[in-house]
DNA sequence: CGCATTTGACCTGCGC
DNA sequence: GCGCAGGTCAAATGCG
């Protein structure tokens, strides 16, 4: 084996051009070569580092020295492009080593420094997306704003998106001393918070420059203000959303005995995304889930679905909740352009329930009664699926159009990369299962995409939260279906 | 020991 | 202005 080793060994050595120019005995380069260099082949860069050495050496001498001095520093060198990896010991070179310490150095740092930009792109890379993520919904509702010909829409909502900012930036600008109280890791959406506590500001004039900076904040956050609320059976504390929570407090709310528990995304720092999770008086095993705000960072595949599912409601909220015919667009859902916006979300017509009483606009998706077989809404899915959170042109345009019915254009929304959990598969099943179109083009794109999903990338850690946070089983919701009413 | 949860106090908005 | 209710904070506590 040793012999083999050592042959091996020469043979890289003798890889090195530039090492077969300089004196070089086989015994010079013995034992402690690294036996990953045996596996590797000898690259250009392992040639090119030594190549800058201009004379020949005395190896015996060079180690001598360096035994002597107590030097013995073992030196991976990784190639990333080439995936070799040399580990260089006082057997090697060791004065080609002094003398390129500095540029082995300098080389490590620059891998380093490369890592770290890497880093930070992939970092910007994330807040652009979600950016753009943002600036899209808000698109999406100002043109629905215009299809509906309504004014006050056209006086709040296109104001919204043309102050559109980042939501990082936005998380930044409210100053520190508008609070009197405040911890030092949640600044960000305390703020948010603590400027809409319990009534939309949208159509609010305040006169303080911080109530004015507020204002105008919440006004560039139309989902801030929206509510959903997801009612779902589960023996559990919460349901499974795949998002990671922790409680910041607990109420008894006044006419249920059951209190109601307060959430907070922990997903990203400041996050403004929080819940409140209560248990129904009249019906402990349902539990009703109330999202409001938008994630400010990547989700998780399990997460995306019922974020989809949120923002979509919200969106469909804000977009029509301003308006005096609001009841009569849930109610008649064909009987305006803006009814075909409602129509196409997936639990239509007698279980979503919109409160125009509450302090927030809330929309209620109710998961606990069995879907209804009539009438799938295949292009709900197109357009409010898993990812319909992130709308493209496509389904902007279709959304304004109403006609737009291409499964083609709306597929890879639906089949993103991050694929919904599965009670909201279960949710919508049976809507997909019922369109034959809807599943030839899903054959078809699954073709394509597969390969890049990573459903279950998630699905552990996902699993500890919520077992931590009490998260249920998926198995806990039931099969759905959603429709729209008026308190 | 660090992190999550609990829980009473506190803040805010609204209605009277 | 006061009380109520919803919502949040943060110290205390529990847990792994």
């Amino acid at each position: 084996m040793d012999e083999h080793a050592q042959d091996r060994r020469e043979i890289a050595f003798l890889h090195s051009g530039e090492f077969l120019q300089r004196d070089s005995t086989p015994k010079d380069h013995q034992p402690s070569e690294s036996p990953v260099e045996h596996h590797h082949k000898p690259s250009i860069k392992e040639v090119d580092f030594f190549a800058a050495k201009s004379n020949p050496y005395d190896l015996g001498h060079v180690r001598t020295i360096v035994d002597t001095s107590g030097f013995n520093d073992e030196l991976v060198l990784v190639n990333s492009c080439l995936g070799t990896s040399r580990i260089i010991t006082d057997d090697d070179d060791d004065d080609s080593n002094d003398k390129n310490k500095p540029q082995i150095r300098r080389l490590k740092l620059e891998l380093e420094r490369l890592h770290e930009e890497n880093h930070k792109l992939k970092h910007l890379l994330d807040e652009i997306s979600e950016s753009y993520n943002d600036l899209q919904s808000r698109v999406l509702l100002a043109r629905q704003a215009q299809v509906e010909g309504l004014h006050k829409q056209h006086e709040d909502i296109p104001q919204a998106v043309l102050e559109y900012r980042r939501p990082t930036d936005m998380n930044n600008e409210i100053p520190a001393n508008t609070l009197k109280r405040r911890s030092p890791d949640d600044v960000d959406d305390h703020d948010q918070h603590r400027s809409s506590p319990k009534t939309p500001r949208l159509d609010q004039n305040k006169s303080t420059n911080h109530e004015e900076q507020q204002n105008s904040h919440d006004q560039t956050l139309p989902f801030r203000k929206a509510r959903v609320s997801v009612r779902a059976r589960s023996d559990a504390t919460t349901v499974n959303d795949g998002c990671q929570w922790r409680k910041y407090g607990q109420k008894m709310a006044k006419g249920n005995p059951c209190p109601r528990a307060y959430y907070r995304c922990t997903m990203s720092v400041g996050c403004p995304v929080r819940k409140q999770v209560q248990r129904c008086a009249e019906d402990t095993t349902i539990l009703t889930t109330t999202y409001e705000g938008n994630h400010n960072h990547p989700l998780p595949p399990s997460a995306t679905a019922m974020a989809a599912t949120t923002s979509a409601a919200a969106a469909m909220l804000l977009s029509g909740s301003t308006t005096s015919n609001l009841h009569q667009t849930l109610s008649t859902p064909s009987a305006t352009s803006s009814s075909s916006f409602y129509h196409n979300f997936p639990y239509t017509s007698t279980i979503a329930t919109l409160s125009a009483s509450a302090p927030f606009p809330t929309i209620t998706l109710d998961l606990t009664n069995p879907p209804r077989p009539l009438q799938p809404q295949p292009q709900f899915l197109s357009q409010y699926g898993p990812t319909a959170f992130l709308p493209n042109a496509n389904q902007i345009r279709s959304m304004s159009s109403s006609n737009n019915n291409n499964p083609h254009l709306l597929l890879p929304n639906l089949l993103a990369p991050q694929a919904p959990p599965r009670d909201m598969v279960d949710s919508v099943r049976a809507a997909i299962a019922m369109d034959p179109n809807f599943t030839a083009a899903l054959a078809a794109a699954i073709s394509n995409i597969i390969g890049g999903g990573n459903d279950n990338n998630d699905n552990n850690s996902n699993n500890k939260v919520d077992s931590k946070s009490g998260g249920s089983s998926n198995g806990d919701l039931q099969q759905s279906c959603t429709t729209f009413s008026t308190n």
